[in-house]
DNA sequence: TATGAATGAGAATTCATTCAT
DNA sequence: TATGAATGAATTCTCATTCAT
């Protein structure tokens, strides 16, 4: 991993260029998740995209965007998931529920892009030896979950915990889900998020 | 990673043998954990030990054998740790409790073994693809895990919940955590796992 | 390198087609001067001429036809800059020095298209590993100084040595020029000129 | 390009692995002077030594290393070779004449790896796009001949002439040789220098 | 004519592993 | 046992060139 040149047109892209792109990025998780984030080479992924190399290098100027671009449409992804859900709650309890189930639901219907995020976050590093997916977008995720824990409290529907270390537990504990599933596809993941959105709730409540 | 000479001699190893064989571990553990698991190589390790790298590939017959001995050792120093608290207590909830306090205790004063351990457990995979540190291994502390909630169930002193899936929820949480800390060192481990112990007091109890 | 395709049309060429192949050409010595010639690729060369990279291979069969435009163009340039005022000199002292002050004012006045020639000079090669401007062109500019030298000796104006070695010596010093000028943008090129003007009359003169 | 690791032991060098690296140098010289620059690769200079390609970058860490290592080498072999000479005279007339001389002399017997210097110094660049050779090692050579084309002119032997202007001349006019050489391997150089010293003996007298 | 896409041949590096001493 | 050297495969990236539209 290099990162050196241009960083794309970003706004003025040709459908034929955004579908290719997709296509890319889409195989480009295919691999990570399937072989790891080590043996997904440019040359795997161009192997599934059924096109050539140079085609990679052609629409990405580097591995990095790709791996960005990944990283990019995943959060969207999750983002426009969970969100609705959670603002359709309207108690703190409500909506504690609707983040879990809906992630473990998103986790569920987006495996492989999961997987491939995770692989990522701990894989991917920069030439500088620091990780792709940095330690700010875990602090921005703990950061909403801590807004609605806190909310929860001030509306006096959850005890008086330590709401850092509330959100980090419930992120780590959902963030587990994908390695697991890459190793047990048959997970039952509606019940897991059944189970585990009781444990938070059964942590939270007064 | 090939693996391929000498399966090693195993039992009958000199004490020096030995000792080459620890320190060589040692550095590894130094350098997955810094490093991360793909920038580790066989270089670095030796750097860090100060010999050269025909020494490692000497006592160990591959890169493998090493990240075997790496996750061998740390399974071996958790179990020594967390045991002895785990069985003092006599109640299942105290066992719990033990359970959580004294892993998050051992990743507290092991920081860079299990730091190691994560990056191994994502990234190293044998040549054929397949995870170094595989399902079993997790699988093992799920049953010893669920061994222990079902002991709580049966003695009245829990819920009924499922076992399987509240023991993932509590390994997955305690898991997160090294990989939190090589990123916020000042991380309260302490407070940490008093809160998670109070979580899953909560989320277990009837 | 390769230069397969179509030799080019040659003579029968649109004004379009004209126009089009020197705004490329002025974008490629651009884009060698800047970058070296290494660097200088086409899809550099196509930005700067603000094309799409086809356009460049539609116009020019290979980068190397290119490269032959420019050394075409820059030594029609420079014989139409120097010609004139050499043969307006009547002597061969006169027609030395201005020689020397003409082609230095030539090298003032056309900087960039200077800096490439050196550039390709040195570092253009064809498929085959020859340079791209062979020694068919330095013999060509010894041979026209020789010619002049040869004359002055004649004519009683210069004393006996070897024009050969004074041609090649007034020429590599001139060339030398370029490169220095691309390192030190200050340089006085008009003292330069007079100063070289006066060694090189010191030096032949009876 | 990259220049990114260890900058090698430097002092402690084994007998084998100075000659090693002494024998790559060579083969290094050799394939740049006949290949150019950017056509001499890793592979070609290793095919050259007759090792493998790994071995090139066992002994040095970047290729950039490999070219400062030549530039070095070839500098301290021309100072080594040049430096007695010039003192031994006593004169600045005498050392300027000794100066050229004692240059053309070096380029004579050493042409590969002074065609290959030229190569380097304007084909190299580093990963930013600057020259390897820099403007600074230039500017070393024009001050040490600048001091005694000085000294000349306070001795009174030498004229009032620009003396950075004559130094450069001086200078360019010999970094001309060597592809010159290249291209006309028949040049007979000691006529050249003979006649290169008494150009420059006529230009700077009194 | 022009464009964007695609190709495939190199290039430099990294690295686990092998081996002679 | 230990060492340093050597190997060769794999990886990312660059780039001239080709081609369908």
């Amino acid at each position: 991993m290099r990162t050196k040149r241009k960083p794309a047109p970003e706004e003025d892209r040709s459908f034929a260029e955004t579908a290719r792109r997709a296509q890319i990025v889409d195989c480009a998780i295919d691999a990570i998740a399937e072989l790891g984030y080590a043996r997904a080479s440019v040359d795997q992924i161009a192997r599934r995209a059924g096109v050539s190399k140079g085609v990679i290098t052609y629409h990405f100027s580097s591995k990095d965007e790709i791996v960005n671009a990944i990283v990019a449409k995943v959060f969207a992804l999750g983002r426009a998931h969970m969100e609705p859900r959670i603002r359709a709650e309207t108690s703190a309890a409500g909506r504690l529920r609707a983040y879990i189930e809906s992630d473990l639901d998103f986790i569920d219907t987006h495996r492989k892009p999961l997987i491939a995020m995770v692989e990522i976050a701990v894989g991917a590093r920069t030439a500088d030896g620091s990780l792709v997916v940095g330690p700010e977008s875990l602090a921005q995720r703990v950061a909403m979950l801590e807004g609605l824990l806190r909310a929860g409290q001030k509306a006096g529907e959850f005890r008086r915990f330590n709401t850092r270390v509330m959100a980090l537990t419930i992120i780590q504990a959902i963030d587990g889900v994908p390695p697991l599933l890459a190793r047990e596809p048959d997970l039952d993941l509606k019940l897991h998020a059944k189970e585990l959105a009781t444990v938070f709730s059964l942590a939270t409540r007064c």
